[in-house]
DNA sequence: AATGCGGGGTT
DNA sequence: AACCCAGCATT
């Protein structure tokens, strides 16, 4: 350990000490299952928008075994709104095999763990150290933050040899005794002091090794990654309403796009489409594109007949078979425990709204 | 080695 | 309006 390090641990666990958070969710009745959920759903995701997610996740599936028993379908219903829906199937599905192939438990073995569907380098690191005492290091955006500053670590993270040199400095530092109060102080500094602008180096325990402050300009690190401009699609999505007030809706490819979820049948604008009424579109934005969605209200006791090889507009690579996935009628009130897309989830609001002041 | 994958909070 | 968040899987 070179000796600008020496007690870099012991500075940053002084500070998790007085400063660093001990009260959220997941760091109650500690269980590997409960940390391995919690760190599935933080995944590009704020701690602040997870925390509803996970009670009401853990309310339904408080054990491993409850989640693995679960219904695809129930547990992307509880994943509606999180995004990154590929997070939900490979979570249920690692539930079922762990049941099949570690007797029920979580394996305690980085590789086992890596083994497993949606579990990467960093997720398994953070179950094995804040679930399960082991020391582990972690690299998620806020310790990859603070060690690209305090190194004056150059070059985009997306680069693989950039992201090796990362995960190098990471092991380094990571202690060998209390490692879950490390990689979870290194996290809160990442979170509340050394933020992506402006951080507070004046109040930062290790401010005095850091090369980025020294320089002054952490700011700068880690280097972004240029963004393209995001393209702009469109669909038409057909709202099908029967007499008994129910909405068609159609169950998505597992992979891909919203895979899973139940969303509307859709059509390209040029495409020939029912005669209906049309609501006001708007505006879905995507990480890689803005989805311009133009809603059709269309009566009727019958699903859409969608012309064979018209393909839906949302996701522009996906199969001709979309519109002829499984699909059937829903009722509005109370909506079904199905995996519904944000978007879609507006619609269908006001589509009570409506079926409820013509009732 | 680069890209696809949601939704929302922050600046 | 840009940026990016407790990343991983796929190609």
């Amino acid at each position: 350990m070179s000796s600008r390090s020496a007690d870099f641990a012991g500075r940053v666990l002084d500070w998790y000490d007085r400063h660093g958070r001990k009260d959220l969710p997941w760091q109650q009745a500690v269980t590997p299952y409960r940390v391995w959920v919690s760190e599935i759903m933080l995944q590009q995701t704020q701690v602040a928008t997870a925390i509803p997610y996970f009670e009401r996740f853990m309310a339904s599936y408080p054990t491993l075994a409850d989640l693995a028993e679960a219904p695809l379908d129930d547990v992307l219903h509880h994943w509606a709104g999180l995004g990154y829906y590929a997070r939900a199937r490979n979570l249920h599905k690692a539930a079922q095999l762990a049941v099949d192939r570690h007797d029920g438990e979580l394996p305690a073995a980085l590789d086992d763990l890596e083994a497993l569907p949606g579990i990467g380098r960093s997720t398994a690191g953070a179950i094995l150290s804040l679930g399960m005492g082991r020391r582990a290091a972690i690299l998620d955006g806020n310790v990859k933050r603070v060690l690209a500053r305090h190194e004056a670590l150059a070059g985009d993270p997306a680069r693989s040899e950039v992201l090796r040199r990362f995960w190098d400095v990471a092991e380094r530092y990571t202690p060998v005794e209390r490692t879950a109060n490390y990689n979870q102080a290194m996290m809160d500094l990442g979170a509340t002091l050394c933020t992506r602008s402006r951080p507070a180096c004046g109040i930062c325990p290790v401010n005095d090794s850091c090369r980025g402050h020294a320089e002054g300009s952490p700011a700068q690190y880690p280097q972004k990654q240029r963004k393209a401009a995001t393209p702009e699609r469109a669909t038409r999505m057909l709202l099908c309403l029967n007499a008994r007030g129910e909405v068609w809706l159609r169950q998505r490819p597992p992979s891909g796009l919203w895979g899973g979820l139940w969303t509307f049948p859709e059509l390209p604008l040029e495409a020939g489409a029912p005669a209906g009424q049309d609501w006001p579109a708007f505006v879905h934005v995507f990480t890689h594109f803005r989805l311009h969605i133009h809603p059709r209200l269309v009566r009727g006791d019958q699903p859409p007949v969608v012309p064979a090889g018209i393909t839906g507009g949302a996701d522009a690579g996906e199969d001709a078979g979309v519109n002829e996935a499984p699909g059937r009628w829903v009722t509005l009130a109370p909506l079904p425990a199905l995996g519904v897309p944000a978007p879609v989830q507006q619609l269908l609001q006001r589509l009570q709204a409506l079926v409820e002041n013509e009732s």
